[in-house]
DNA sequence: AAGACGAAAGTGGTTGA
DNA sequence: TCAACAACTTTCGTCTT
């Protein structure tokens, strides 16, 4: 009785959409951007509080549009329920703000503790949920973009499925899962940088690492030095072009046979040095080093092979 | 003085017996 | 499990611009 009441208050006028209840008139239109309801003969306003049921959020492609509906936010994995668990509030009110009778109350307490016990306390799903906030701290400080890091998610689901995680400490396992998604999008971070963000040592999360490739069968291609030159390019500020050329310089370097065993990063900071010369954007040794968290030795090492094994006349 | 270069010794990880 | 090994780093002295 009380919905129907309200119900009545809230959209009175709601039985009047068919026909224009001044003149009778049947030719009514929509005003979107005003959200009035309008009759075309009289112009008078039928009724000035229409509701969207369009989308919530500004949508760019189809497929947005799809997902941006109303209800409720979209569904990710990276949170430890996907977002989609239910929430009971504390608030013993029902919907309209009456207090709940002590019958009813007592009800809603049940069902809030199990509520809450299913949820969060069933082992796997509270592991979840510590390693979420674990790879949204980790992410934020790698500035790792989203997509990569719900591949990271999706790689833990999985390894919890498999029973991994036993044994083994959360942080590893997702830092471990970090560096595949990373490794698997071609955002290329180094194990040391991973590392030096999360509580684990190199050793211990390259062995998760590995873990996570065989038991979960999934084929990563060596990460190629061609990866890691837009990143580098972008922090030394140098042109698309000299990138390109960098990376061709890979390319050939990899066609001669001379990168095998060769420290990828170490590869793409001898590319980019000559590159750099080559098209008059000259950065030190020092300086590429740097960004490539290789030494100075290494990058010029490299660089003396390139020069040789390819003929590359680099003027002085 | 800064950058480039090279030699020598040290380090951590892989490979094969 | 251990030694051999290749790649990379550190350190330092010298040369070039």
């Amino acid at each position: 009785m009380v919905v129907e009441n309200s119900r009545e208050k809230e959209t009175g006028t709601d039985n009047d959409t068919e026909t224009c209840s001044e003149c009778g008139s049947s030719d009514i239109h929509v005003d979107y951007t005003r959200g009035e309801t309008i009759c075309s003969n009289c112009g008078i306003v039928i009724s000035a509080r229409n509701i969207d049921q369009g989308p919530e959020w500004r949508a760019f492609t189809n497929e947005e549009r799809n997902k941006r509906s109303r209800v409720g936010s979209p569904s990710t994995f990276t949170v430890h329920d996907k977002g989609l668990s239910t929430m009971i509030d504390w608030h013993d009110k029902d919907a309209y703000g009456k207090k709940l009778t002590p019958k009813r109350r007592a009800q809603i307490y049940r069902l809030r503790k199990w509520q809450i016990r299913t949820r969060v306390h069933s082992s796997m799903d509270r592991n979840l949920a510590f390693a979420m906030s674990e790879l949204d701290r980790l992410s934020s400080q790698l500035g790792i973009p989203r997509g990569v890091k719900e591949t990271a998610a999706v790689l833990y689901r999985r390894a919890i499925e498999k029973k991994l995680i036993r044994g083994r400490s959360i942080e590893a396992m997702i830092a471990a899962a970090v560096y595949a998604a990373c490794r698997e999008r071609k955002v290329p971070r180094t194990l040391d940088e991973i590392a030096r963000h999360s509580r684990v040592n190199r050793k211990e999360l390259g062995r998760c690492y590995r873990l996570i490739l065989r038991e979960l069968d999934i084929i990563i291609p060596q990460s190629s030095p061609i990866d890691f030159i837009p990143r580098f390019g972008t922090e030394l500020v140098l042109s698309g072009r000299t990138q390109r050329k960098a990376a061709e310089i890979v390319t050939l370097a990899r066609d001669k046979g001379i990168t095998a065993g060769k420290d990828p990063t170490g590869l793409a900071a001898a590319a980019i040095y000559i590159s750099a010369i080559l098209e008059g954007e000259r950065r030190t040794q020092r300086e590429i080093a740097e960004v490539a968290h290789v030494t100075e030795v290494t990058v010029r090492n490299r660089y003396k092979e390139l020069v040789k094994e390819l003929n590359i006349r680099v003027e002085v």
